[in-house]
DNA sequence: TTCCGGTTGGTGACCATGTCACCGTCGGTT
DNA sequence: AACCGACGGTGACATGGTCACCAACCGGAA
């Protein structure tokens, strides 16, 4: 789930996993408010809709159901905290570092072209491009059209770990 | 509520007013986790805790008090977007703009510190004197020690309806 | 009263990031 | 072969955040 810009550029906001709940159209759903983001389906998916009325009375009948709303919306509130708090306090290199690390396979590729981490992470093709060309640079990664391979892991672990100092 | 940075810069998270719940507590209860944020009492403040299990029956029993959780979840969700929304793509001009006709009172004159509205904003107070030193030159505003007077309501109207444009 | 320390606000220099306007390259399609 | 759209690179510039100061103001304490 993203939210555009006016201007075209786009922010992150949430991924919905399998066996999860959408916590934007359920919030809508609740409060009778409207809200507009993009939803992109990154795989297949199945998924289930359920109106209002049941979703009250299974909240009221069922301690599991309420937990797995509850667990829901919260986890999502604590994420959004953090996501906040990294937009505004965190450098781009660091957080572009530490989404490296995560996105990377088993053989340290990472398969994501510059459009898709600058959405990733709410900023601008151009500084994903220049800040790849540095760690570049640096030797950390090797890039090709739509891939970028972790040579140099540690330099950019030592990157992502250093959130807030120098 | 607010998040502070180990630089010291702060952001604004949102505000906990009478009759609601901090979902902040609730999410961090409810989910089992941890997180840190500062909590500032604006005024004097008289609250209740209620025990884990409480709430679980509560929640169990009493569909008007479901309404009441899930309608403060959802709206402080939507006010989490709308404020990611505002901090990645909006301007300061414009978001300051907008503060400062929503924190005046009924004689146009707003009372606060540069250092209260960059915590407000999330940004730094550099920025805020920078921009009300702005508003200033061209006639939207007088400045006293810890006061804002509106003389050019007009003028800042235009820049906050201009969200986006320009 | 005078002095002092804390708070508030102002400013210039510099760096990081976002924006704009391009361009070149690559791959697939017609 | 020609073309087009996606991808990536780059320089110039505007905005915003950081740092390092300084001056003005205010409320006590000496």
């Amino acid at each position: 789930v993203q939210q555009q810009s006016d201007t075209g550029r786009e922010v992150f906001l949430y991924r919905v996993h399998a066996g999860e709940s959408c916590v934007l159209t359920t919030a809508c759903m609740l409060a009778f408010e409207d809200y507009s983001a993009d939803g992109v389906a990154e795989t297949d998916v199945r998924a289930v809709a359920i109106p209002r009325a049941t979703f009250d009375a299974l909240a009221g009948k069922s301690a599991a159901f309420r937990q797995f709303i509850f667990t829901a919306y919260s986890r999502r509130i604590t994420d959004l905290f953090t996501l906040i708090d990294d937009i505004v306090f965190q450098r781009m290199d660091v957080r572009l570092a530490a989404r490296l690390l995560e996105l990377a396979d088993t053989n340290d590729v990472v398969h994501a072209t510059h459009q898709f981490l600058s959405t990733e992470l709410g900023t601008a093709r151009e500084v994903i491009s220049r800040t790849l060309a540095e760690f570049h640079r640096r030797g950390w990664i090797e890039q090709a059209r739509g891939e970028i391979r972790l040579v140099g892991r540690t330099g950019l672990e030592r990157l992502a770990r250093s959130a807030g100092e120098r």
